[in-house]
DNA sequence: ATTGACTTGCTTGCGTCAAGCAAGTATCAT
DNA sequence: ATGATACTTGCTTGACGCAAGCAAGTCAAT
């Protein structure tokens, strides 16, 4: 009920959980609008509010503030996901995590930009990050295979193929993702390549000819 | 013949120049199994054989080696391209791109992988690199672009949708090499990857029930 | 002798760690 | 219950190491 200040009369844990948002609000800013590389620890504290060491201090690292980034918007993401396909399969589930992929960029495209930032980031890095990134995509992997594999509308000579479609369709929502990186204004464009990649899933998986 | 001591008996173009290739296979080496955020200008000269600062000296700024790195590399890659290409159109300019970038890949998968490892990187840097960067994509979209329209094998009622599956083309491509760079050792898979993407766009270019 | 390749010394800013301060929380006597 | 005291924890400040960047210097080629 009172929020006034945000220094006093507040429990140990809201003053966390305050800080913590703040900083990550700071953080998201910051790696949108200057990549992680130029985004210092000093930075994230004062724009969120506090001194220039809070940030160091509670995520240890500059890593690990980056991985606490990349752990609150995919966990945030995974939320929106699954309400909306979690009783879909098959092609209507492929369509559905298009669709709100697409609307997640919309939504919420700072979180989204520097989620992605650092995901591509830290491919090579070798840090903390590149486990937190693989997990979240071979989630995104096996979902997308369990999808085709439960649906009965796709032909028994496609399901063979599953994980490698499951792969290509991965790889496509990757590439993507960098095209509007690289192309912050061209939503129109990147609407395009969502719709053009759900037709070509169904053209993939109502193909009879394959292999 | 007599190459024993790269200090002495040289001419000035051929001391930079030999000194500009060892510098590049040191920053390659040290981007791809350290990242570009841990490969600091002193090692790079020291890699190569020189003082701590000279490659600040010669490039300015660890943005400006990036840049040099990506240009060398990206020459590199345009010629083997070109020759392989240059005479194909449609579907089978495709598909002899798609052959050549894996094999370029397995061939010099280093210089690859600093290569992609920058382009990834900045993409959300604003830096000089971003520039670069974009021309290389740009100039990728145009020539699949180009291959389509020019093939007469391709139909009619297809044509229209050459930008797009272009642009869908090279989101996969980006895709694909960004699986690979995020798993090293899984070279098959990589190649599957091309495969299946080469297979995608015969079936694009083939249906003729488009939008 | 002059140009240009290369080295060395220096400044500045960031990440990291340790010490310290202040505000919140628990325990206990009354 | 109330207040005092001990303890915990969020947060700040100072110090150190390291890399980027710059300028002045050395040495080889022309």
């Amino acid at each position: 009920m009172t929020l006034k200040s945000p220094s006093t009369g507040r429990t140990q844990a809201e003053r966390t959980e305050i800080s913590d948002n703040r900083m990550l609000e700071a953080a998201v800013e910051l790696i949108v609008d200057r990549g992680p590389a130029a985004t210092s620890l000093k930075e994230v504290g004062l724009k969120a509010g506090y001194s220039r060491g809070l940030a160091g201090q509670r995520f240890g690292s500059k890593d690990k503030l980056f991985a606490f980034v990349l752990r609150q918007v995919g966990d945030s993401w995974l939320a929106q996901l699954k309400q909306s396909t979690d009783r879909q399969t098959g092609l209507a589930a492929i369509h559905d995590a298009l669709d709100e992929h697409y609307k997640f960029c919309v939504e919420a495209p700072n979180q989204v930009r520097a989620f992605y930032t650092l995901w591509f980031e830290s491919v090579n890095a070798g840090s903390e990050l590149t486990e937190i990134i693989s997990n979240i995509h071979n989630r995104r992997h096996q979902d997308v295979f369990a999808w085709i594999m439960t649906d009965s509308a796709v032909g028994e000579r496609i399901k063979p193929n599953a994980d490698a479609i499951a792969g290509q369709f991965c790889a496509s929502v990757i590439g993507i993702v960098y095209y509007w990186l690289a192309n912050p204004s061209a939503l129109k464009e990147t609407q395009k390549l969502h719709d053009n990649l759900k037709k070509t899933m169904t053209l993939m998986l109502a193909s009879e000819q394959e292999k």
